[in-house]
DNA sequence: TTTGGTAGTT
């Protein structure tokens, strides 16, 4: 044993002070499996650990450091111990291959050192959990079928593994089998199944953990706790998630983090904000993930301020950016329409994946920066990133707002080099793309020669495209595809409206509206929001009741007679509020945009941009109108609706003349 | 002497 040791220290020093080499097979693993798997092509390489991390010498680890350069092979540790076994140094391999996820090297460690101890339970579990934790399900399965005894940890780890395999199921149904083997769980097991529940659709089973939890006496464990609070805030049921919460004897960062993660994905942005607020008064320590949930709640509805405050806090606090955070981030200021900001963040980040270039694409490509997308994408590509199908979504939707259709195409083309298959909103897009270029029969051809189906996302495209360039039997059919799909869809219904009132048909527009009627298609409200001082304001078309109505109205009377003294006449009325119910019936056109614009120009100082969020596609004519206004008021705008930015500057707009 | 809970770009 001592012999062997030294062995490996010796080729430790050796392999830190040359380049590694690959070392030839040892004769005593030549006849075993494991070998075979060894002598494939990609064997070698993954064979290498870490010195730092494999060994617990510590004078070792010291000259070495964490230095991947720094190599040590592991067959030789395996030797070494085999020849002498030895459990403490067996135990760290297996612990160490857990760790750093090698399935290879823990399948080796396990083929020539469990005969040893095959009637161990702590090194049976530990094994179990290497096959566990490394995702292979079946060969920890396989171990725990084979255990001659299993306790609470063998089908804790059994549990976890699935789990975090996202096969709940098999999760789910160990917990009865193990009652019935007369294992008794414990807040391990607890924890892990409360989160296999909180992604799972059924929610009895979790109600039933929830009970036994309270039964002996687990709720008072913290982590228990916590799952309990984010399977029931998964379920979308804040209210019961919040009053355990609000019972827990002992709650961490991580409970928060629970609730606040809650109400992100419900997207309520100032629940999320209020709840940080409270964590950091009761002296909790914001984690990535607290600042990952809360730039993700803000990115949605433009509360940019705030955004910017809680990224000031996270400076401040010496949070660093990791990964993910960074992301959400970016994606956030690229969402609130300040794409310099994220920008900046992009060119700030440590490490960039995947989702940090596809997030800057998609903001660059949203907001009409066309050249910037493709560049930044032959950036990505020639530094080796692999572009995926949320890649190429951004690169055509870009050519789709810059109108370049032949780009487009050829980009269209190019995802087939790299095997990437074209989902249906590619096809949306494409179709955009046509439309927009005014295309409509190649749009229309497009769609005939569609692999999949065509679904409603495919024909508004089409329809939208015959709103712009006012083709209406083209429009007709399209609304028609989409009726069949659903009939109580009220955009499709109101696009149609829209072609025949611009071309005069009044009889058609009033028999889609009696359509809407008898289909009982009842139109979302149009909502427009407006961040002024920290705080978000929404309006409604019908928005009497609003303190600064008055005003309000004056100041767009001011706006929209200046709009017309340079000569533009608007196609809809330039009424802000209906005064009474038979007008709002009458009306084809909410305008809440031009409320909130009203409003902020009212209440912020001039040469400041008005950020403005609305929930349904702005109308042709607001578009129209704000491009004067940008230029007659000297301020830009910047509004985000259902499908792109629209930035107004001086008379123009970002996402180019196509109104 | 081994097992657990929080984030997620389209």
């Amino acid at each position: 044993m001592k012999r062997r040791i030294w062995s490996c220290k010796a080729r430790f020093c050796y392999a830190q002070n040359s380049a590694i080499q690959k070392p030839t097979l040892s004769a005593p693993f030549t006849s075993t499996a494991a070998t075979a798997s060894l002598t494939k092509s990609d064997g070698w390489d993954s064979t290498w650990l870490d010195a730092s991390c494999i060994l617990q010498d510590k004078d070792l680890l010291k000259k070495g450091g964490p230095d991947s350069k720094t190599g040590i092979y592991v067959l030789d540790l395996i030797e070494s111990c085999a020849l002498e076994p030895d459990r403490a140094l067996f135990t760290n391999l297996i612990k160490k291959c857990t760790n750093l996820k090698r399935l290879k090297e823990g399948r080796l460690v396990h083929a020539h050192l469990m005969s040893c101890f095959r009637e161990d339970l702590v090194m049976n579990n530990n094994i179990l959990n290497m096959y566990a934790k490394c995702g292979s399900m079946e060969e920890a399965q396989k171990v725990f079928e084979e255990m001659p005894v299993t306790d609470t940890v063998s089908w804790t780890a059994l549990i976890t593994g699935y789990t975090q395999s996202g096969l709940l199921e098999d999760a789910v149904v160990l917990f009865p089998e193990m009652l019935r083997a007369d294992v008794k769980p414990n807040e391990f097991t607890l924890s892990s199944l409360l989160k296999a529940s909180g992604t799972r659709h059924n929610n009895g089973f979790g109600r039933q953990l929830h009970g036994y939890c309270l039964k002996h006496g687990y709720i008072l464990n913290v982590y228990v706790g916590s799952a309990l609070v984010d399977m029931y805030a998964r379920w979308e049921n804040i209210k019961d998630a919040e009053s355990i919460f609000n019972g827990l004897v002992s709650k961490n960062e991580v409970s928060w983090n629970a609730l606040i993660a809650g109400h992100a994905r419900k997207g309520e942005g100032e629940l999320a904000l209020s709840l940080f607020s409270r964590m950091l008064r009761k002296d909790f320590k914001p984690t990535p993930f607290t600042y990952s949930s809360i730039f993700g709640s803000l990115s949605s509805t433009g509360f940019l301020e705030q955004g910017k405050w809680v990224h000031a806090h996270m400076i401040k606090s010496g949070s660093q950016l990791v990964g993910f955070v960074g992301n959400t981030l970016l994606d956030m200021y690229a969402k609130s329409g300040s794409i310099e900001d994220a920008e900046k963040v992009f060119s700030r980040m440590l490490k960039l994946d995947l989702v940090s270039w596809n997030s800057l694409l998609k903001g660059y490509a949203q907001h009409g920066r066309g050249s910037d997308t493709l560049e930044l994408f032959k950036r990505m590509l020639s530094i080796g990133v692999n572009p995926s199908d949320v890649t190429f979504l951004a690169i055509l939707t870009a050519c789709s707002h810059v109108g370049c259709v032949q780009e487009g195409e050829y980009y269209f083309q190019l995802m087939k080099t790299y095997a990437v298959e074209p989902q249906v909103s590619h096809y949306v897009t494409m179709v955009d793309l046509f439309g927009r270029a005014g295309l409509l029969d190649q749009a229309e051809r497009f769609i005939q020669n569609m692999p999949i189906e065509p679904n409603m996302a495919v024909w508004g495209a089409l329809l939208g495209a015959c709103r712009m360039h006012k083709n209406l039997e083209l429009g007709a059919y399209a609304a028609q595809r989409i009726f069949e799909l659903d009939s109580n869809d009220s955009g499709p219904h109101m696009l149609l409206s829209n072609i025949y009132a611009s071309a005069g048909r009044w009889d058609d527009v009033a028999n889609v509206r009696s359509m809407m009627r008898v289909n009982q298609v009842k139109k979302e409200p149009a909502i427009s929001w407006v961040e002024i001082k920290n705080c978000v304001h929404s309006f409604v078309a019908n928005d009497d009741i609003h303190p600064q109505r008055e005003e309000i109205q004056k100041m767009w009377e001011k706006v929209s007679t200046k709009i017309k003294e340079v000569g533009y006449v608007p196609d809809s009325s330039q009424v802000l509020f209906y005064s009474n119910q038979q007008e709002k019936e009458e009306r084809l056109q909410v305008h809440s945009e031009k409320i909130a614009f009203a409003f902020a120009l009212l209440n912020t100082p001039p040469g400041s941009t008005i950020r403005i969020k609305k929930n349904i596609r702005i109308c042709p004519d607001c578009h129209s109108a704000f491009k004067f206004a940008s230029k007659i008021m000297g301020r830009d705008i910047i509004l985000r609706d259902t499908n792109r930015f629209h930035h107004f500057q001086d008379g123009s707009c970002s996402c180019g003349d196509y109104w």
